[in-house]
DNA sequence: CAAATAAAAGAATTTTATTCTTTAATAAAA
DNA sequence: TTTTATTAAAGAATAAAATTCTTTTATTTG
């Protein structure tokens, strides 16, 4: 067969094998690692897996590399999780939620939840304080949110940045 | 003056400048950069960027490079925040369920918190049935849980993955 | 079993990180 | 101020890594 019809092309992404995840669970917790290095972990040349890591890539299974901060360090050591109700629930207000919450660099993350409330944010401050003014002037200041309840983190236990593969 | 002594070292970590803080905002967004076109953003050229990068990690406010993954795509598409209370708040209970939650894959964070409940669990699974079983078989026969409260994440909104500096 | 395909390896090349040396800028001391 | 340290940046040289290309080895399939 000299021609493939675009019917025939696979777009679909191809199965990832054992040697594949382990790749994966390699570089997401060190993406710093060689094609060498990565190669004497999996039994494998740096080509092959230089390959696959592109591949990889390629098909969305990575989405970035990116260097992880020491949010305390950084001033940053004071972590929220801020469960919030909406006012009402059309289409239109919810959009308009988004758009503000996106606006906020203090919130790091943010869901659309089940339950007795809308949304779940998570906040990064630097302390109590800087928590109140963000309260008061940033989320009190977006409308139609209906209450806020707030929960602080005492103490991280865990936090991989990895997906359990 | 030939000798410092022990004493007037500086152990303190040094004061981060403008030019730092915007080479930690890009790296966390893409770690790929490389020395040159980061000084190209910064107005600096490969070497000063370079070392600047080394005094971050050495110091600390790099904590590791990672990359991060499509959980949708590795199928572990389901999010849930899991409120847990502990029955007794014992030292060596608290311990032992630290311990327990470490072991647990799908537990990506736990965090000890205010309020109502004593801990937040970030799981993260293929679907519901998975959850069930995750809940029944892991979490179920960690002692001294007293009670747990699922929230099921619908939509991600905001995940930035980066502490906002 | 032979042909075709896919995966891996090894060598060659290009790019990047890293080191070293020189120059410029800044700060401290005279 | 001028001189002298000190620090930061730049540029050139080197080492290491990524990337490409070619050959070899496995695997699949007709």
């Amino acid at each position: 067969m000299l021609f493939k019809s675009i019917s025939m092309e696979n777009n679909s992404t191809p199965r990832l094998d054992d040697i594949d995840l382990r790749l994966l669970r390699l570089l997401q917790h060190n993406s710093n690692l060689t094609v060498k290095e990565l190669g004497a972990k999996v039994n494998l040349s740096a080509t092959p897996v230089f390959e696959r890591v592109k591949k990889l890539e390629k098909n969305g299974f990575i989405k970035k590399y990116a260097a992880i901060l020491n949010a305390e360090k950084l001033n940053k050591g004071l972590v929220v999780f801020c469960n919030v109700t909406l006012k009402e629930h059309t289409r239109t207000i919810g959009r308009q939620f988004v758009k503000d919450i996106m606006a906020l660099k203090e919130v790091v993350e943010c869901y659309n939840i089940s339950g007795d409330y809308d949304f779940l944010l998570k906040i990064m401050v630097y302390d109590m304080k800087e928590y109140q003014n963000f309260v008061l002037d940033h989320l009190g200041s977006i409308k139609n949110i209906g209450s806020a309840h707030s929960t602080f983190v005492m103490g991280e236990i865990k936090h991989d940045y990895a997906v359990p593969i």
